[in-house]
DNA sequence: CTTGAAGCGGAGCGGCCGCTCCGATTAGTC
DNA sequence: GACTAATCGGAGCGGCCGCTCCGCTTCAAG
């Protein structure tokens, strides 16, 4: 894992056993209290359910704000990475591209955390940001060398619209579990090379 | 308009003129604030804005949501009414479910607090869904009987469509401002009934 | 102009929440 | 077991924000 690098402060390994397990134990239930409540939880809850107390909690993360950036950072570099083995592992670049955005968006169903974050920022991170345009990049190329994207498509369409879709992910999380995949479908149709008609310019 | 039946307390013709020029300057102070900062921001920044101490705006508003649910469902509904109205008057039944969603999604680029209302709970508030939801389906029902819309699409699925677009609005708003047509565009060439694929079944 | 009731303003209360501080505890060493 | 430095825990501080309270002002009826 190359995310460890953004924690702060990076785990150690000259470190207390009993602090390093502390650490885990924040970061896997700020994930989990984040991903219900969105981010604007109460610390003191996170620090319970990690049955840590708040010093412990904000020696490991300075600030909220960190800890957020953290727990955001490894849940979506994860699932980044998870979509786009199993995009590499897809022969046909259409099915790879699919794929990608099913199982990214699978992924972050119903992780309020995560799309607070698209909507403020695109991203959990300038980083993650990065990887993820990369990733999208090189499945576009795939599918444009073969012939089977619409003509025009950017790396920036396809990133907008994973954000747009988690949006629908999320509210539809509860009352109609999985409509978005049709939604999904609908929006690659549009995106394959049968649709010539030109896009709008970028301004 | 029907959407002043939802204010409270309802502008009363017998109340003092004053009162009713504080009402207005309220609620028009409080669209500005709640676009541009969301349903976040501080009630003294929207007394400031409207020249109007606490006391007066709580006593027109009993309580903050109270005054955000107006003004959302004032602003939506008068985007709604807009776009409808332009979409009646478009004789082509595709142009006319096409040109319903640039209106309104143009009409409320930008603005946070609706985006994040969608986010919460699909829309401003019940009745005002409900509404959209009658819209809509008038529309795809135009598209239906003139066979240019891709068998099986939903109402449902429309609405979801402009919930996930609206996001895309706001978080291409400052950096790219109308990139997000090209996912509209990309949306609807996927809805035409060029596409004859299935689409994944509602669960 | 007088009068009383409707309306106004903003200081301030109470609760929530991010963050800190320091005495108690415990892991790790000899 | 003794020792010490690293770590812990949670009471509490300070600031923010929703909302209230009440003395003052203004409208409009007579």
């Amino acid at each position: 894992m190359t995310l460890a690098d953004h924690a702060t402060p990076a785990p150690r390994p000259g470190r207390r056993a009993d602090a390093e397990r502390n650490r885990a134990a924040i970061i896997e239930a700020a994930g989990k209290v984040f991903a219900e409540h969105g981010g604007g939880v109460d610390v003191r809850e996170i620090a319970r359910r990690s049955g840590v107390g708040m010093g412990t909690l904000y020696r490991h993360f300075p600030t909220k704000d960190e800890l957020l950036a953290t727990v955001l950072e490894r849940q979506f570099d994860g699932w980044l990475t998870d979509a786009h083995e199993q995009a590499m592992a897809t022969e046909d670049p259409w099915q790879a591209l699919d794929g990608f955005f099913d199982r990214l968006l699978t992924n972050q169903a119903g992780n309020r955390a995560a799309v607070e974050s698209f909507a403020a920022t695109g991203g959990p991170s300038a980083a993650c940001i990065q990887r993820c345009y990369s990733c999208i990049d090189q499945l576009r190329a795939r599918c444009a060398d073969a012939g089977v994207l619409r003509p025009g498509v950017t790396t920036d369409d396809l990133f907008q619209l994973s954000g747009s879709l988690s949006q629908a992910v999320l509210t539809t999380a509860e009352s109609h579990p999985g409509q978005w995949r049709r939604l999904l479908r609908i929006s690659l149709d549009g995106l394959s090379s049968r649709n010539t008609g030109p896009l709008p310019p970028l301004a």
